[in-house]
DNA sequence: CAGTATCCTGTCCGATACTG
DNA sequence: CAGTATCGGACAGGATACTG
């Protein structure tokens, strides 16, 4: 995962995808959101090899997604603990469990989220902040930003001409 | 991107990784998602190599994302419309819009979600269905749903007393 | 326990050439 | 235009051994 080189892509969506878009990281992310902070806790979580775990929390704590913190010395100890950044990707985990568990899930889901202090099951759905309506493929659209490049608007300006998005039952 | 073999992972979160895992895969859904549907419009968009887009366009046919419909015959010509399976995911997409547009987006946003008819901007915000309150790290945590194995409610059941999650702030 | 160091394999991916 | 075929490189990822 890495694109040609240098840096981000302007997409927002495309910089993210490069960010934590090894598989791994994702997974890496969802047992993080969970709690787990050792390095042996995502190990026996996963079941991945050790080095691909190391290159994998270097380059999530090079992103700015963990924190590598020392927590015990003699021996050294490190923990990998989410930053605010890192904490803020939970609604990326939390779509795609929803998206999962609607799609893959025949007889029930294996699992599903609920509220720490209730516990009561939670249904994630996407809106938009300040209509609280829901943001779909139907209602929703890309557009340019204020800091689009001319070949983004040139991109945006030609998809344009294609909406209402075709789908395979009208 | 395939897992060791057989069936999807019980996790949704991975069945979902899985599936659409590999990074073109999701540039490819967020075209789409703009409307294109055509081989040509999605390899001039992503400047992939055709070996690699008729790949990944096939394996997401094949997951029931895309379906690949005749629209000319002499010659035979097909387009790869998203099924309902595919439209929903566009809250995936639109959640690491939202991610990527808050922690790489300094300047102000590159590209952002608007309103389809009213061309407003819009928020994107998970919240709970039925409450209408934000998930997030904090707020929410994963339980075993009524298909989890016996692993799956052990793992969660290890997690339940590391709650609440560390954090780099506190 | 928490990694680092090596080696190896699979495959993702790009480049290019070719076809109806 | 919409792909298929083939080649080769880079690297993700696995397995194993080793260290403080």
């Amino acid at each position: 995962m890495q694109f040609k080189l240098g840096p981000l892509p302007e997409c927002p969506c495309a910089a993210t995808v490069e960010t934590v878009g090894e598989w791994w990281s994702i997974l890496i992310l969802r047992d993080a959101m969970q709690g787990f902070t050792r390095f042996e806790q995502f190990q026996r979580s996963l079941g991945i090899a050790p080095n691909m775990l190391a290159r994998r929390l270097k380059h999530l704590t090079d992103s700015g997604i963990f924190e590598r913190r020392l927590y015990s010395t003699r021996p050294a100890r490190h923990e990998y603990v989410l930053t605010e950044k890192g904490r803020d990707f939970f609604p990326v985990i939390a779509a795609m469990v929803g998206w999962g568990n609607r799609h893959f899930a025949k007889d029930g889901p294996a699992l599903l989220l609920a509220d720490r202090s209730s516990g009561r099951a939670l249904d994630p759905v996407l809106v938009d902040s300040a209509s609280l309506q829901p943001i779909d493929a139907d209602t929703a659209m890309a557009v340019a930003g204020p800091q689009a490049s001319p070949q983004m608007r040139e991109r945006l300006a030609m998809v344009a001409a294609l909406r209402p998005i075709p789908s395979s039952n009208g």
